[in-house]
DNA sequence: CTGAAAGCGCTAACAA
DNA sequence: TTGTTAGCGCTTTCAG
């Protein structure tokens, strides 16, 4: 690499000096890059031979600035950790179905922080994105809100919005949870304990609500010692596991509300050699789940599905669908694998 | 939402409308906005208010076309599967890092594909982002060299260029290899087995490489028959580690050369309750690696590490910085488990 | 300290 | 079928 190393002083070529080579307007060259009619054969040619040689590729941010419909075809994700795999996964189901668009995603991570969130969206909104998938951070959605009225297409992602006229996608948090326990319930199971995720957060509260449903259902009493809330990372969640195990009378089974609460949880279990005896249903599915021992049984959201269904809604309101908000609802499915199999001591 | 519903008729406010409102020229509504000298304390005042009643933020896209040095302060990260863990966390590293200096990242999956690789590179490019983080796809980089040689700021990441001129950073794929073959040699096994990945990875390769060392290290013999590659996905892998255990003499030790072969392996193992006869060790660290039974013993990469360097590397070189290309090397560690530390039976 | 004119690379709207 | 003029929203250059 001798002499035209770091890009030093080379300019892209542009319109004009593919016209120039070509020896036509610079219209005629944008007729033949975006293969518009009026493309005379002959003229075609000589562009696209110049186009070549002097190594053209258009510009799309100039050309969106001039554009009518002033699309920039790329869209904005906020998660709350893109290195959460459950985020990982429907960042990736989105940006398969943006790609088949020609859509290119710009992705952050909002770490469940409202300033953060706020000013990625700020960020967002200077690259004029044509829409935004996101998952609000919990609390206020102020920032969401703002954006959302100025027009911006957009459609919330695992937890629904807190104001009206926005699309959404989530899962059957509830209706699941309240199965779960239903059926530890039915095992026999009198004291099922439940560890949840910030209050502040939607699909944990939804969970609770399924929580109590199910106990209600079955005719359980709430033992209040046997909630454990406000478990955010698998530390909170083993100490909480802990305090459990400890108590008088400790539960039979346990119900949690969140995949690294789960793990957390089981860390416990099996330090106290109590994996096969206290049962546990743990909602999210996680990798390996299936590798333990036992296996831990589980509430598996259908992540692709709720990426895609995303993704669908965002394109279909960029490319004007006026009709009503959606809020859309994948459904999650149990998978027995062993943890939630458990009986009761007799 | 009666009447302004989808965004339908509002126009974004540029400049001249802030301008407009506060009496001033445009020129002055720009160096308000991007707080330059030359701002009357008074008249600056008027055009902050003016552009808080109007709703205004600026087009960083229409800003980036005009201004000198034409950043459009993005960049793109092109690696294999975002949703693979070691994928993300390293998605996560570079966008922590961007983030610092206000970059946005716009992300993409190549599935090892080099058209789909290519075509990605042009589409970021179409956008006119700053630079890029690349996993290389498999076989030749004749897309990437040609970017690069545009003068495209570029870092690969995992996999090294097969092409001058251009910065990387991976992990100490042989050397870490071959300690591990090293230390189950060590404990006596000696029909080591070797799982690898797609051979046209470099990765794999210099895995293999780092077997073989190990092997010759420890005056042990190659057996053919114990080295399969090219599997790609947990299913291949699971078909080898079968065929492996129904070999007449077969390995009292398996070293899985990538995460999913290893997850594959152990589950084969344990289908033949063989996970505490069967030595194993794996090349890249995985969730849940230290719940399974026994706990999987692995060389785990710097993944934060290796993002962050990827990412300085990258701005440095946007900054300008024209020094001499660097393959940064980010140490991997072993750590022990369990599996790893199985002898071979007497 | 402030502004007018020009133009970044491209496309819309109209001619020729 | 082709070209000309204007201008997207912003910054540069140079003049007041």
């Amino acid at each position: 690499m001798p002499d035209r190393g770091e890009g030093g002083g080379r300019r892209e070529p542009t319109m004009r000096d593919v016209a120039a080579l070509a020896k036509v307007s610079v219209k005629t060259v944008s007729r033949v890059v975006n293969d518009l009619p009026g493309a005379g054969t002959e003229v075609a040619d000589r562009v696209r031979a110049a186009a070549r040689t002097l190594g053209y590729r258009p510009d799309l941010t100039a050309s969106s600035l001039r554009r009518a419909d002033r699309r920039s075809a790329t869209i904005g994700v906020l998660f709350e950790d893109l290195s959460n795999p459950f985020d990982a996964a429907l960042l990736r189901a989105v940006e398969d179905r943006a790609r088949q668009g020609g859509v290119l995603v710009l992705a952050g991570s909002s770490e469940d922080d409202h300033t953060l969130q706020r000013e990625l969206l700020l960020s967002l909104a200077a690259r004029r994105v044509d829409g935004v998938v996101v998952m609000a951070a919990g609390g206020h959605q102020d920032a969401l809100q703002a954006e959302r009225e100025r027009g911006t297409p957009m459609v919330l992602v695992d937890r629904p919005p807190t104001f009206g006229g926005t699309d959404c996608v989530t899962t059957t948090n509830r209706d699941s949870s309240r199965d779960a326990v239903t059926r530890l319930a039915a095992l026999g199971h009198r004291d099922i304990a439940f560890l949840g995720d910030r209050r502040t957060l939607w699909t944990s509260q939804e969970r609770y609500t399924g929580y109590l449903e199910g106990l209600a259902r079955t005719g359980l009493t709430l033992r209040e010692e046997l909630v454990h809330a406000d478990l955010h990372g698998a530390d909170l969640a083993e100490t909480a596991t802990a305090a459990l195990l400890g108590l008088g009378r400790p539960p039979t089974a346990l119900f949690t509300a969140q995949n690294l609460i789960t793990v957390g949880a089981m860390r416990v279990l099996r330090a106290h050699g109590l994996q096969h005896r206290v049962a546990l249903i743990g909602f999210d599915d996680f990798p390996l789940a299936d590798m333990l021992d036992p296996g831990v049984t589980v509430v598996r959201q259908d992540v692709p599905g709720l990426g895609r269904k995303a993704a669908e809604l965002v394109f279909a309101r960029i490319d004007g669908d006026t009709s009503p908000p959606v809020h859309a609802v994948v459904p999650a499915a149990l998978v027995p694998r062993g943890s939630g199999e458990i009986a009761p001591p007799a």
